[in-house]
DNA sequence: GACAAATACAACCATTTAGTTGGATATAAA
DNA sequence: TTTATATCCAACTAAATGGTTGTATTTGTC
C-alpha cells in the first residue's frame, strides 16, 4: 500500500539506473562480472569505440558506485562493486511488489 | 561463470533502465503503483513541472513499456506495466548473482 | 636511452534530453 | 452556448551525453 521507501537516496538509485541504461555500459558490466579487475584497454577489447569513449563510460560506472579503479603500474584496473546493484535490485523488489498489488486491485475493482 | 543472457532484448533493458534513471519518472512510477490509473493531471499534482513535462516523461515511461495509457473522455488515464519491470529485475538478480560470485574469486585469489 | 603502450586531459561536435511556451482541439460543465 | 478543463502539437532553449581527435605524461620493454 505505500510507496517504496528506498534504503538508497533517489539520486542515488537515478545514477544506477542511468549507469545501466546504456548497450556499452551493459556490456562493460558484464565483462567485470567474469573474472579479475580489467584494465581500461581490456575491457574496450571487441567494442568498436575508441579507448576515450571506453574510459568515459568507466567514469560513469565509477560515478554511480557499480565500479572502483585501481592503478597498477601503467594500467588501471577496473572492478566491480554489488552494493550498488543490490540495491537498485531491492527497490525494484518493492516497487514491482507495489505495481503486482495494484493490479490485482485493479482487477477486484473491475470485476465489481 | 557465464555472461547474463537476458530473455529481453539490451535495447529494451536498456529502455527500461534509462527510463528508471530520473526522479521525477521514479516518482511517476511510485504514484502509478498506490492505486487506480491516473490522468495526467492527477499525475501532475505537486510536482513542480509543467503539464507538457510530465507527459514527455509519460511517454519516455510508455515507450518503454513500464506503463499503458487509455483515453477516457477528455483525460487520458495511465496504468502501471509490471512486466519490463519484472525483466529489469531478473536481469539485475543475474548481474548480482555473477558479480559476487567474482568476488568471491577474487577473495580466494588474492588468498592464494 | 629510445621506443612503445596505457592512460589522462582538453577541446570539440552532433544528438538527445528536460524543460518551457503558445496555440489548437476536444470534451465536460454552467 | 459559452466557458473551463484536459490533452496534444510544434517550436524553442539550455544542458547533458556519447563520441571523436590531438597532445601530454607515465611506465614498461628493447
Amino acid at each position: 500500500m505505500s510507496r517504496p521507501e528506498p534504503e538508497k537516496s533517489i539520486p542515488e538509485l537515478t545514477s544506477v539506473f542511468t549507469a545501466l541504461g546504456d548497450a556499452t555500459r551493459l556490456e562493460l558490466v558484464a565483462r567485470l562480472g567474469s573474472g579479475q579487475p580489467r584494465s581500461i584497454v581490456q575491457l574496450a577489447e571487441g567494442l568498436e569505440i575508441t579507448h576515450q569513449g571506453v574510459t568515459k563510460h568507466l567514469r560513469v560506472l565509477e560515478k554511480a558506485g557499480l565500479v572502483m579503479s585501481e592503478r597498477s603500474g601503467r594500467e588501471k584496473h577496473y572492478r566491480c562493486v554489488p552494493e550498488p546493484i543490490n540495491d537498485a535490485r531491492t527497490y525494484l523488489d518493492t516497487v514491482a511488489e507495489q505495481w503486482d498489488a495494484a493490479l490485482l486491485r485493479l482487477k477486484k475493482f473491475v470485476e465489481r
